[in-house]
DNA sequence: ATTGACATCCGAAACGTTTTGGATTATGGT
DNA sequence: ACCATAATCCAAAACGTTTCGGATGTCAAT
């Protein structure tokens, strides 16, 4: 049997409105009545219908995060920051509702179902887009939302990682070891951080007096084989680089994998670095050097940051920024002797 | 402004039934008028409002699973369980709800919170225990749920991996390598396929006509650190185990690193293996010997079963026992030499 | 005795949907 | 002309909660 407010009302010989407020802890019940009824709800394991609750009160105490279906899920990043976001969640008393979408139209739609069914008080989102429509429809319906990563428009509250100085500190880190003929494998233009990642391999090079050679800038997927595949185009070069930058980790281990079917050594041949800093990134043969990104305590802050805007409360930071840590590991090997 | 059946009806001039019957299909409403009905939601963009309708109809579409914080949470094998059961959720239209607890009595009221506040439809349950008060409590109450494992009850629908048969082939891999001083390093006794586990190891030395040594049997935590730690005492043994076999990649990759603090080399001097395949055992050095567990499958074939259960469809198998796949990597080494 | 203030309680409406059990009209058969 | 049937529509109740606007009773101050 289900056990309703209703219930608890006959049980004590009160009327619903008294039970209702007497659990919610107003002060306009006697307090002798108010325990006496927690006692009852107790006994008798009283749980609110949260449905309920949330059709007649508009708040769901629900988080939303759209996760498109390719590559995404099984990311071992993205995965990362669900936890972080999951964890801080927790922490408010929120919970966590996952959409997995195929992403394009359908992935929008998922938002506006999300958004306009009103199953939830706020979105994270990640990923961002150079150009998000995601972004857009939220800021329209002025729907709570908070972005890992920055878009073209900045008129949102969101977290990201300074890829710029990030890549910056990378390369310069290979310049250092003798490198001058550095590759980078960039994310697909629409990611918003491409843009700046890409900025911080040109401000390194400039510095170094160093030319950039469209040659060494080759675009990939993100994912491990699209790293594998274009290193290969790499190596063919008659010049081919002596380092090879890519945008994220997976790219990375696929350039290694390249180098290796190549019957070159890593760190020794040719260096390779990557972004990210994911777990696997310790342990791969040899270890990658990379930028770590904190991605699990971004996550909480970003939710931190959600909780605020859910609560409209003026954000003491709208637009946080976080400075990425450069990871030395074998894979960027020795100072290149020439 | 939130557009409701009110909106719709009144644009149309029908009343709200009307065209609640039209946007679910029922037949009784005039084909011509269904279209226009159609046309004007879809002009003013309506979405049901879902804490409405579940109040109303007792369903959710979503699917409910509880997150322990320590440990689980960036855990990649939990990671990946999640994606499978999100990817086919999505299959079906179902949402996924997490909430994130603290391992323990928070946990279980997590899942009374879920089932009796009536989010949602059914639970998926993992790490499953021996005597497991979250599968007592569902079965009580009789909600929907699918485990990923058996326990000692076993009068609920689960999916599980034959551990006992995927030990039992990796430590038969190893006595073929000519290993007889074989360690295993358990999970804690109180999971339920701790002891599956070590049945296989158990009959794989039975029958090889190796005694069981207690001194070789060591329990720890699952994590790496764990590992690590007990793995040191197996080494410091006046006749240490040529081989090491952990009830999970993470102890292995754990037991990994205290042999090489040791100075000794994994693969020639001492064999590793683990359980689960998590993408990092692939890029270990040496790579990882390890059970391959289809854990994104399972994913998708407990949601199956879940859905079934939900519309309270018979199961054609209420209990799925799937075979795991060896691989053999290279940290189980060469054939040993005496 | 009247008033005001306060403490404590409650009826009823509202949230947006689904569903029950007709009501109304049109159609065809006698 | 009448009835049975089918097609199409709808009013109202229900789901369980929160909240607005009192209602009632008590007690001290006038």
């Amino acid at each position: 049997m289900k056990v309703t407010l209703k219930t608890i009302a006959q049980e004590a010989g009160l009327s619903i409105t008294t039970v209702s407020r007497a659990l919610a802890g107003y002060d306009d019940v006697n307090e002798d009545t108010r325990r006496r009824i927690v006692a009852i709800a107790e006994r008798l394991g009283y749980q609110p219908n949260l449905a309920a609750r949330h059709l007649r009160s508009k708040q769901t105490h629900t988080i939303g995060m759209v996760i498109p279906l390719t590559s995404y899920f099984s990311d071992p990043f993205f995965m990362e920051l669900l936890s972080g976001v999951g964890r801080q969640a927790a922490e408010y008393g929120y919970d966590l509702l996952l959409s997995a979408q195929q992403p394009g139209e359908e992935e929008l739609s998922a938002y506006r179902r999300m958004v306009a069914s009103s199953r939830i008080d706020g979105v994270v989102l990640a990923r961002v887009l150079v150009d998000d429509p995601r972004i857009a429809f939220l800021k329209e319906v002025r729907h709570p939302f908070v972005a890992f990563g920055r878009s073209n428009a900045n008129d949102y509250p969101y977290i990201d990682v300074d890829g710029a100085t990030g890549v910056y500190r990378l390369v310069g880190h290979l310049i250092e070891r003798g490198h001058r003929r550095i590759a980078m494998i960039l994310s697909p233009r629409k990611l918003a951080f491409t843009a700046t990642r890409f900025e911080g391999y040109q401000r390194a090079l400039h510095e170094a007096g160093i030319p950039i050679a469209q040659q060494y800038i080759v675009e990939s997927d993100l994912t491990q084989e699209g790293g594998c595949t274009v290193a290969q185009r790499l190596l063919d070069l008659a010049s081919p680089p002596t380092a090879i930058v890519a945008c994220n980790d997976a790219m990375a281990i696929g350039a290694m994998q390249a180098i290796r079917a190549c019957g070159l050594t890593v760190g020794r041949d040719i260096a390779v670095a990557g972004f990210d800093d994911i777990p696997t990134a310790a342990f791969t043969d040899p270890p990658l050097t990379t930028v770590r990104q904190p991605i699990y305590d971004i996550g909480r802050r970003a939710l931190d940051m959600l909780i605020c805007a859910i609560r409209r409360q003026p954000l003491d930071e709208a637009h946080v920024l976080l400075v990425p840590e450069l990871i030395v590991r074998q894979s960027s090997g020795a100072p290149l002797i020439r």
